[in-house]
RNA sequence: GAGGCUGUAGCUCAGUCGGUAGAGCAUCGGACUUUUAAUCCGUUGGUCCUGGGUUCGAGUCCCAGCAGCCUCACCA
């Protein structure tokens, strides 16, 4: 209970009182002459590499090779003037012995000045503490750097998801499995870029300020340029200028960046994420499931993600070939309804409680796919040869004008991956972004005037094969994570209140 | 956008029937030269998410709002 009669009671919180005991410590450090704030330390070893040769030392012996290390403290462990640490670097966790006697009077100074979360860099024999730990029997000590903040419960951790997301900073310090699945993350990342250039991928970098949000169908978010006085919104995809770049004579070239979304957000949505979309001249849809492959497989691998394994409660089988699927066979098979027949979706849309009423029979049929039939794809599968008029950027099928050679690949029931044969026909192009589809807003439509684009393609745009994979998606597939948070490193949140 | 759940100390959480706030960790003080979430004794620390309402009295009940999580819808 505070003392209403200390007038200091009423700002002393536990926060500040924290707070206040790290600061004594500091001024301390400050005061015998030692940098609370620290500088470069040449020469640490990663703490894996320590245990490995700790390995090969004897239990008794007490000669072990001299070690040089540099981390966080993460647990303090006081017994008199015996003190132990329990240190992290980037690569893992290893104890430190301080005794009274074994650092000096000096140090023993300074280590009466360590808490939880300070950085500090130490010289010392690699042995086996008595009760058989492998411990660094320190004989100096560096303080590096002063952590003013109490860390997480060190049992508990940071547990509320909402801190955990806020102060990922914490999160990967003290979260399980949290800086292996972003590290997995990067790694992934890695080898996607890997597979591309191996096959004579150039990486490219487009605009993200644009003029028309062009390649996917979603709202845009907004800006202004104020030197040029002009309206400019973020891209929402990256498909058309890498296209003008095919146009161009760069044949083989990708992008991986951010796009931005203005819509919900959700446990498989952030504003902001990141796709890898890669176009191959003289290609087409069915090049592109062969690189889909090659990148799925190759990510698994050094991810560490098992060919099978279980992600959102449902099974998943990464042996290649993934399985091939025509969208109308898997319409027919799980509907019943006859995909060629309108009346016949349309019957089975109104059963399905998919709205019919005034709008194109194809766009009945694409919503009746989504409620019906992407439930039941554990994958993954090719889902391919879409209904053509709702692909306004894909090359139709030798004469079969109503089918699109695209796919989506599916995986518990998520899209990963869609790609297609590429239109190349300006004037084909220029009519399907002229005709608006019947019962869809403007901002569903993937069909955006893009005059500049469209002069782009009478100038000869090969055939091509195209991809777009969301790879915070693949993130979550391969590292078995179930929200797009847990692999956003900043995902969005409204301001604190 | 709709529904459900949650919000109490720096962190992790209790809080019964409405009676003025609890634990563990962390902090501070003490004991300890072999600890492992060290242990033991003592200590400090509260805008009970915010604002209303009911009541003699609200962390608790009611209403509204804010934030988060989950599910659904849209999308990738």
């Amino acid at each position: 209970m505070a003392n209403p009669n200390d007038p200091e009671s009423v700002t002393r919180g536990t926060a500040v009182q924290l707070e206040k005991a790290r600061r004594d410590k500091l001024d301390r450090l400050v005061a015998m002459g030692v940098d609370p704030w620290g500088r470069r330390f040449d020469g640490a070893a990663p703490i894996a590499d320590i245990r490995s040769v700790g390995e090969r030392v004897a239990k008794e012996a007490d000669d072990g090779p001299a070690v040089r290390i540099a981390g966080r403290i993460m647990l303090l462990r006081s017994a008199g003037s015996l003190v132990f640490v329990d240190l992290h670097d980037r690569t893992g966790r290893i104890q430190l012995m301080l005794g009274k006697k074994q650092v000096g009077p000096e140090i023993w100074k300074v280590v009466e000045c360590l808490d939880l979360g300070d950085i500090i860099g130490v010289d010392g024999r690699l042995g086996w503490s008595k009760t058989g730990e492998m411990t660094v029997f320190v004989s100096q000590l560096e303080f590096l750097t002063k952590s003013l903040e109490t860390p997480p419960d060190k049992y508990h951790g940071l547990v509320d998801p909402e801190l955990r997301q806020r102060m990922r900073y914490l999160d990967l310090i003290h979260g399980e499995g949290v800086r292996d699945r972003f590290v997995s993350r990067c790694r992934i990342v890695e080898a996607v870029r890997r597979v591309l250039a191996a096959r004579g991928y150039l990486e490219v970098e487009g605009p993200t300020l644009q003029e028309t949000a062009g390649g996917a169908a979603a709202r845009p978010f907004t800006t202004h340029h104020n030197a040029l006085d002009i309206p400019l919104v973020l891209r929402i995809a990256l498909e058309l200028h890498l296209k003008r770049l095919l146009v161009g004579g760069m044949e083989r070239v990708f992008e991986l960046g951010r796009v931005y979304r203005n819509e919900g957000v959700s446990t498989r949505h952030n504003p902001e994420f990141t796709m890898l979309e890669a176009y191959e001249a003289y290609g087409d849809y069915g090049t592109m499931m062969d690189l889909t492959e090659a990148i799925i497989l190759e990510a698994a691998k050094v991810a560490g993600t098992p060919t099978r394994f279980e992600w959102m409660g449902r099974p998943v089988d990464l042996t290649p070939p993934f399985r091939r699927a025509r969208y109308d066979d898997l319409l027919r098979e799980v509907t019943g309804c006859d995909p060629a027949d309108p009346a016949s979706v349309a019957a089975a849309a109104a059963a399905a409680g998919v709205e019919t009423a005034g709008r194109h029979p194809d766009v009945v049929k694409s919503d009746l796919f989504e409620a019906t039939v992407e439930k039941t794809l554990d994958g993954p599968v090719f889902v391919i040869d879409y209904p053509a008029s709702i692909c306004p950027l894909t090359k139709r099928k030798a004469g079969r004008p109503e089918v699109a050679e695209r796919f989506e690949l599916y995986v518990a029931g998520m899209e990963l991956a869609n790609a297609y044969t590429e239109l190349n026909d300006p004037d084909l192009q220029e009519e399907l972004f002229r005709t608006q589809l019947a019962g869809l807003a403007a901002e569903e439509s993937m069909a955006r005037m893009d005059t500049d684009f469209i002069k782009a393609l009478r100038h000869g745009m090969p055939p091509a094969g195209g991809l777009g994979i969301g790879i915070d998606r693949l993130v979550m597939l391969l590292t078995e994570a179930s929200s797009i948070r847990d692999v956003i490193l900043f995902p969005i949140h409204r301001p604190r209140a």
